[in-house]
Formats: C-alpha cells, sequence, structure tokens
DNA sequence: GGCCCTCCTGAACGACGTTCAACAGCCGTG
DNA sequence: CACGGCTGTTGAACGTCGTTCAGGAGGGCC
C-alpha cells in the first residue's frame, strides 16, 4: 500500500529500492564511479548527467532509468567517499580513536572536496554514514558518556571535522585565486581595500602581517590538530564532570 | 601594467572597486537587498539572474553593469548577513563573549540556512567577516592566548559553529522530506532499508528507537549548548597549559 | 510466434548564466 | 547650442543544463 503524499521527491534514494536489473549495461554503482572522479577534478561544475552518459557510453537520458535525479546521483556519491573513512571501532583508547577518526575524515573531505558541498543539505542517510555514526558512538560509549550526551559528543567532534575542512578549503581557494590574479595575502599594501582593513583591524593585521610566507598545509594541519585535542580535552573534562565521582581507572 | 594571468575570475568581488556611478538606477546594495529575502525564502534554487531582475524592475542584462557574475552577488549576500551577527568585543569575560558571538552565529545562519553553502566555497573577504575575526581575536586575546594559538583558537570556536548548524540544517530538512514522504523516522519498521540499518548498528538503533517523538528544536539547542560549554573547557584548558603557570588572576 | 517488460536513443522543452549590438539620456567641452 | 562620449539599460541571442518522453531494439516467458 503506497500512497504518494504528495511527493516532490520522495525522501532519499536511499530509502528507494534499486531496480532490479536484467540486461543491465549500467548500474548505479557505475554512474557512482563515474561521477566521483569527475567531482574530483573538475568540480560540481564539471559534473552534468550528459557528462557522466558519455563517459558511460550512453546517452543522458538512460541514467533517468538508474536514478530519478542528478541529486540522487550526489547523495549516492557522498556516501561512496564516506565509505573511504576507515576507522577502528575497537580502539580500546577512545581519545585515540576519535582522533584517528577525525583526521582520517579530513584526509578524506581534502581528497574529495566536493563532498562538503553535499554534507550542508544533503539528507545523507546512506549505509556508509551509518557505520561511522556507529564506529562514532562506540568510541565514546567506552569513555563513559551517558546516552543522552552520546549523542551530542559524536555530533560535536564530526561538526568540528567538518567546519575546520570547510574554512581550510575556503582559506586554500582564497589565496589560490588571490594569487592568480596577482594579488599577494600578506603584503596588503597592494589592494586599497586589504590596506584599509588592516588599518581598522589591528590583530587582523598583526596576524595578516606575521606569516609573510603563508603555509597553508602546515598551518592547516596545526590548526586541526589544537583544535582537535582542545576539544577531546573538553570532552574528557564534561564526560568525567557528568559521571561525577566516576569514569576511568 | 595589467597582466590578466589567464584571469577566469579574478579573486573576489572586494578587491575590484564599484564603479562610480551616475545615473544609478541600481546599485549593489539593491541588488543583494533583492537576493537575500529571495534566497531567505526559496533557497539556492530560486535565485536566478532574472528573478533579481524583475524584482528590481530590470532585464537581466542590466545587472551585469553592477557585478561581473552570479557568484558575485552570493560572495556580496554572504558579507550582507554576516554583518548581522552582533558582539560585543568589549566584553571582560571571554567566555561569556564567545559564547555569544557563537549563538548569534548560529541564529544568523538559521535565518540564512543558503548562507552554509557560500561558506563552503565562497573567498569570504567581506568587510564584515574581517569584523567578526577582529572580534574573535580580541576576546581570545584577552583570554590570554599567544600569538600562534591565536588562529587556531578563533578557528576551532568558528568551526565548531558552523558545522554544527550544518548537520542541525541537514538533520532538520531529513525529518522534514522523510515526514513529506510519508517515511517516519523513529520507528524504522517502516522500511526495509532503516530496519536493516537498525539492526547492523545497536547502538544508532538504540538511539533513533530512543527518542519516540523527535524534538529537533530541542535537541539541536541542547547539543549545540553542549559543543559550546566542551570547548569552552578545552580552551581554557589548553590556554592555561600553554601559559603555564600563568593566566587568570 | 506473440507479448511484455527492460533498457536505451534522440529529440525536445524550458530555464539558466552570460554576452552583445543597439540605443537612450546625461555630461562636459567646443 | 550642438556634438561626441560615457553611463546605463534593453532585448535578443548563445550555449548549457536537468529532465521528459515517444519510440524502438531485444531478450524472457507463455
Amino acid at each position: 500500500m503506497w500512497v504518494p503524499v504528495s511527493d516532490p521527491s520522495d525522501g532519499s534514494v536511499w530509502l528507494r529500492h534499486e531496480r532490479p536489473l536484467r540486461d543491465r549495461q549500467l548500474s548505479r554503482d557505475q554512474i557512482v564511479g563515474a561521477a566521483v572522479p569527475v567531482l574530483d577534478t573538475e568540480g560540481h561544475r564539471g559534473l552534468s548527467m550528459r557528462r557522466i552518459a558519455t563517459d558511460l557510453g550512453v546517452t543522458a537520458g538512460s541514467l533517468y532509468w538508474y536514478v530519478r535525479t542528478k541529486d540522487d546521483v550526489l547523495e549516492l556519491a557522498l556516501d561512496r567517499v564516506l565509505g573511504e573513512v576507515r576507522a577502528d571501532p575497537d580502539e580500546p583508547d577512545w581519545r585515540r580513536g576519535l582522533a584517528g577518526l577525525a583526521r582520517d575524515t579530513r584526509a578524506m573531505l581534502l581528497r574529495h572536496q566536493w563532498a562538503l558541498r553535499e554534507l550542508t543539505l544533503r539528507p545523507n542517510l546512506g549505509p556508509n554514514a551509518f557505520t561511522l555514526a556507529e564506529t562514532s558512538l562506540r568510541l565514546l560509549s567506552r569513555a563513559g558518556f551517558t546516552d543522552a550526551d552520546l549523542d551530542a559528543a559524536m555530533a560535536t567532534v564530526n561538526d568540528q571535522v567538518v567546519g575546520a575542512v570547510i574554512a581550510e578549503v575556503a582559506w586554500r581557494d582564497t589565496l589560490t585565486r588571490m594569487r592568480e590574479s596577482g594579488v599577494e595575502w600578506s603584503h596588503h599594501a597592494t589592494t586599497a581595500y586589504l590596506r584599509d582593513v588592516a588599518e581598522r583591524h589591528p590583530l587582523l593585521a598583526r596576524r595578516m602581517a606575521a606569516g609573510r610566507k603563508v603555509d597553508v598545509e602546515g598551518d592547516s594541519e596545526r590548526r586541526f590538530e589544537f583544535a582537535l585535542t582542545c576539544l577531546l580535552e573538553g570532552l574528557a573534562a564534561t564526560c568525567h564532570a557528568v559521571a561525577g565521582a566516576g569514569g576511568e581507572p
């Protein structure tokens, strides 16, 4: 019994079953397999249904036999790359486990920067997303969090990673684009605009001038590690506070 | 002497000066003013150059006199809403100050959810972005962070907020869409897929079943506050560790 | 052999971002 | 006061996009 309640685009790909195929010259897997490399190398702008189709040697229309919308493809692609994240749910030291998970997620997101966009407004109900969540929960429950805080703690770590990589990518991109157009950051006398900003904001100005030579790679990693230890520290403290006198042996 | 190095779209709107206008029937301000409400009510999909133009009573082509690209409009719109965030840089208690800033930023991002997408790959060099950064730095320098960690600490707080709101919005959206299509979360016997997920992931399953009635509003806020206290706790600890025996009075 | 279901083609639709020749009105200069 | 030039705006056009759909090829089942 199925009521298409109003159905503008019901739920998510994951809640729709893949058709049983017969002569299949294509499959969802192949479609995603074609989409991901394009996204990696050419970004969102480079991916079109027609592009996927020609890469697979078919016409654009055929894809709609396997997928209802381009958004479906993106949703599938997102879960595909989420599957690349490796983490050991049985690591006994929860802090080490979470840190590893965070680092691996960051690495994945840097490999597939388009995935950040997807995370912002994609339902994200894929199997790999669930597996990752379960792993996090497992590690955190080992830390001694109570049921209520378990959710929040998991979300906190995850959000920190996502937020950090977003900022990192945006920053990288900014520097690249500015360099391309001949403007040098950390040398703000070039543009009237930047000079003005520096005058109005002393702390920022010091920060801009400080790293005369900007080391995006290193800075980003340092920042990420800082945030991570900071957060884990806070989590441990909160956990102990909640557990009262209990906690780790 | 100007070399258009390759110039696909040099830098950012902010590095280009707005033309001095004469008969101006339009202005960048008006364009952004027309764009933001559309984005708020109809999202990215609802915003087109033609839409902005007709709302302003002109043709699409005219906009290109004030703006070089649709991306310019989005960049300007992003900074416009960043300007809505209010925070007191002179708040003596740095933790209270940062918490306030974080909460206000979250509120803004919930009002303008499209802005999340922009943050992911927009240069974000607008004046309001800089002002916010300066405020953060001011508060954190009051906390006693050294120059090197100042950057990282600011980024950490900011990233947490962005990450949290992203997850919140995605979650809200998922629930809404599922409800629209008649699938109920926390009642996963409905779909074979969700039942399967629940079987494979015990901790997740408990979490799904726990909140029989999902209170997105409350949960999100609780989670946000959890993350915030957690993070500030961690920051304070790190700061003290770095400052050695020094620190607050 | 006939039918149906699966899968793909090719053409089409409407909307999009962006460009551009043309033209309107105001400017300062002669 | 006339005129050339700059500032804005138009309207049509280009190419691309996501998506739809009638049609047909070809295998599986009765």
